[in-house]
DNA sequence: TGCTTGTTGAAAACGATTTTCATTGTCGGA
DNA sequence: TCCGACAATGAAAATCGTTTTCAACAAGCA
């Protein structure tokens, strides 16, 4: 997605025979304004503000449309919670997650190897990948 | 680890006050035998062969255990469940896991670069990273 | 052997996510 | 512009993997 106007995103919606509604809209707007790698309830509570009648599942179903129409993507930290990426173009981007405080921060350069060189010795495909990144953040650093 | 003897994965879970059970060597021992990344459920299953009275819950609590004492790591492939791997010695490796089959494979290189490398632009300490490669296995793969 | 404490199993509790179902609202077509 | 088909919604209940509770049990040191 090039810029995710709502526009653009009903557009895509569409066509694949789904609605854009209020509610929609707003967890798109939540989605844009809360930065990466959110959880659903986070998103939730967001997205309220501009629609308070939200209702939690609508966001969860609302995510669910959002990542089969390559809107968002799903990230996965391990801590049993699924959190979303609003998708944008010119590709996918990982995280770095501060291990003590929880802070996030996008990498958007990926240092990994083409696909095509990555499955090779097991002759598998790879069409695509996920890397998380652990550590401590500048405020948590044990400062050497 | 070099090499997961009973023995040693005994002496290490004692060196933290823990002991060794028929149940742990039964896990420990589903876990060598079934390779890499397997699930909770899976894991139960294959320890009940030695140890029929297993509780699933002993499972969870066993592998908690060992990955607490570094005997096990914890793999995340966004399904929504667990998966385990026994550690060993000369690091760590991840996965390709194939989407049509289910189908897993090791990747014991790590093309990424250095730690230290990765989180610098944002200030970060990396201390770990997780990595699984998703796509086809040569079975399913899309004869191009 | 005896005792201290970690461990176990079954059942119940949990928390995130999904499903059910009746109601509402979007949007393509008349 | 109005209509109607059918996607979307909200609340409550259901799922599902995992964790906790609690009384009975057993590993390993003295």
């Amino acid at each position: 997605m090039k810029g995710n106007g709502v526009e653009r995103v009903a557009a895509r919606l569409r066509h694949r025979g789904r609605r854009m509604t209020v509610q929609r809209r707003a967890v798109l707007e939540a989605l844009a304004a809360l930065g990466c790698a959110r959880d659903a309830e986070t998103i939730h509570a967001r997205a309220r503000a501009a629609y308070p009648k939200l209702g939690l599942v609508t966001v969860y179903r609302t995510l669910e449309a959002f990542v089969a129409d390559g809107v968002a993507h799903p990230v996965f930290f391990g801590d049993g919670r699924v959190r979303y990426d609003l998708s944008e173009d010119g590709g996918h981007h990982h995280h770095l997650v501060c291990l003590s405080c929880g802070r996030i921060a996008r990498v958007d350069e990926c240092h990994l190897p083409p696909s095509r060189r990555l499955g090779r010795p097991q002759g598998f495909t790879v069409t695509a990948h996920r890397l998380e990144l652990f550590g401590y953040c500048p405020r948590c650093a044990p400062k050497a």
